[in-house]
DNA sequence: CACGTAAGCGGACCACAGTCCTGTTTCAAC
DNA sequence: GTTGAAACAGGACTGTGGTCCGCTTACGTG
């Protein structure tokens, strides 16, 4: 009946060099490691030119974001439409304790890609889609315990500022806690925020 | 009596290079933004070669950070032996308060530097030595209020968080939030974690 | 003042992110 | 099947951060 929805319809060539260099950048940074690999590498073992890399994917960053697409999406679809306590249905404190761990699980898995993206987005991580559709979240959770107003925006931005992936790396690496510590230090932090409202 | 401190004596032609420098680039930062100069412009407008200038300073980061040195070792010597409540002799909790304050007005003067420079150091920023005496004083502070453990030091890390140059930034000129308002908001996460200890 | 030496200098050079422009391919309309 | 146009491919090119190494110069010593 309707058209075919032909805004959408990727080339049959475009989709092709898309998932070449999506698998070439995946496989070297798996072999090499995020830090050692330049788009060039990427392009060049993917055979198409550097045009094609920068035309699909706009720069560094993006690549990386769309190499961790898929788990950020269903990361998402859990919060919004998931089983409870993470998704809808319990209460919001509860939901926001279960919005840290799964986050910092996330970026057990991911904080690599995520904080190497971020730190080439130069400043610009805050305006980005994801940290956006997290702290709306959070935002949304805290509203509902502590009321609107200034403070809750400012405690919202609070909650979610260790929970960046250049915090998680540190904590991780660096200071070398534990997962659970981690959890544990977040929630004890959800929770003072919380009872003092 | 004693020989000059000769290990320590600096060339007359390394000093006056390295004044012209930090002119050269604090003044083509004023004229054209932080992001429109290069390291060759400044090279250049200080009549070096670029060897020079990467010879005293390193990378860019730490050309940015040496421009605000003098504020910047100020701040810290009014934390140490300044008056109270910033300096020493307050109770810990009107001292965290204090320095909140200090470091958000910092901030409001050069953050600008501040976070061009830490978003140079490509996921580093945590151990540089001004990110670690800040940690350290919040981290002395916190742990006369709640004790030791690694849940005190995992809320220290919190505490930081939101005192990043990057979210200042954001709060100040995206959310256009006033600068009472962000120490109003931290004010409030510095209280609800200490009440909750 | 002459001299040896080590710190300092400077620009040629490299790697890499990102742009541009030309020639090519796909797809739909007819 | 033909054709027009829009999307695409790809590599040469640019600007920039950062390195390297042979040359210069300041400064202590005799």
């Amino acid at each position: 009946m309707s058209a075919p929805p032909v805004a959408a319809r990727e080339r049959a060539d475009a989709r092709r060099n898309r998932e070449r260099i999506l698998c070439a950048a995946a496989r070297l940074i798996e072999e090499r490691g995020i830090e050692h690999v330049s788009m060039d590498d990427v392009a060049c073992a993917a055979g198409v030119g550097k045009g094609t890399l920068y035309r699909r994917f706009g720069d560094r960053s993006a690549l990386l974001r769309a190499l961790i697409e898929e788990p950020e999406r269903a990361f998402q679809e859990s919060l919004i439409r998931g089983e409870a306590p993470l998704g809808p249905g319990a209460p919001p404190l509860q939901r926001l304790h279960a919005f840290g761990d799964a986050l910092l699980d996330h970026y057990e898995r991911h904080a690599t890609f995520i904080r190497a993206a971020d730190s080439l987005s130069g400043g610009r991580r805050y305006l980005h889609p994801v940290y956006r559709a997290y702290r709306a979240h959070v935002g949304v959770l805290l509203r509902e315990l502590l009321g609107d107003g200034v403070r809750t925006e400012y405690l919202a931005d609070a909650l979610m500022a260790p929970l960046g992936a250049e915090p998680f790396l540190h904590q991780r690496t660096v200071l070398e806690m534990s997962l659970d510590e981690i959890r544990d230090g977040w929630h004890a932090l959800v929770d003072a925020v919380c009872a003092a409202g």
